[in-house]
DNA sequence: ATTTGACCTGGAGTGCGCTCCAGGGTTCAT
DNA sequence: ATGAACCCTGGAGCGCACTCCAGGTCAAAT
């Protein structure tokens, strides 16, 4: 996830792609939908070009998508980074994603026991 | 979600749902893709009727879709059951899909710690 | 007796998050 | 210099899992 190395004209969306873990169509679709901090840079021809600081931000977005927060509400976390001193709203909604996603992660880890609780009798009647 | 009490003319749908954790209409949903066991019961009139192992099999549902199993693979599994000595099978299902909700729990896992850190990050920087 | 509310069926509609496509320009290795 | 592989935009299409609706039957309370 780490960028190795960065050529002075930027990466191109591909590999912008790659690295972040998303697909070409996703990345165009989330700059799309505003969740692009800043429009990414573009070359001569008018392709987008990627920063080091762009991919970081990608990654933010996978880190908050994959933990299950919808578009509508990750477009409210960019949005605030678009208004000054908004910090302390923009740990709030951390800290309230935090709870959701802890709280999905119980809810999951209590159907995983009883999961684990039918392997363990198919276990027993299978083996004799 | 243990039941308390059901009557001998079964329980109603609404009944049956709220027990489960499901809506109404997605009880009639799972049963018309073919996710139910057995058809649950008619009252003369023609009005479903659960019982309690009715109600322990949409807890099972609830258990593999909570936890990511597509609908498609739940009807595989299900289908399962009408076949004689596929206990392997059935184990082998949910082996497998043990593992992906392992998988699926670690990466949240890794997510939600990155999270964690942006939050003491703000943290930081909003107090002071 | 009638109103309220739960139930029925078949099928349409919805929200989400992509994913794909057409029709066109660009880049680059051979 | 030509073909393959990439990139662009706008918009359509898709898979999933419900959710809702119309138009009707039926049960029970007032």
């Amino acid at each position: 996830m780490t960028v190795t190395e960065v050529p002075p004209e930027g990466l191109t969306i591909s590999a912008a792609a790659e690295l972040s873990g998303l697909s070409v169509d996703t990345v165009r679709y989330y700059e799309k939908e505003g969740l692009s901090l800043h429009q990414p840079g573009r070359s001569a021809s008018g392709q987008r070009r990627y920063t080091e600081a762009d991919v970081r931000w990608l990654g933010t977005l996978v880190m908050l998508r994959r933990t299950g927060m919808p578009i509508r509400d990750v477009r409210r976390f960019v949005d605030l980074y678009r208004v000054d001193g908004s910090e302390p709203q923009r740990l709030a909604i951390l800290e309230a994603h935090r709870e959701r996603v802890l709280d999905e992660l119980s809810e999951v880890q209590t159907h995983l026991d009883a999961i684990n609780r039918k392997i363990d009798y198919y276990k027993d009647m299978v083996n004799r």
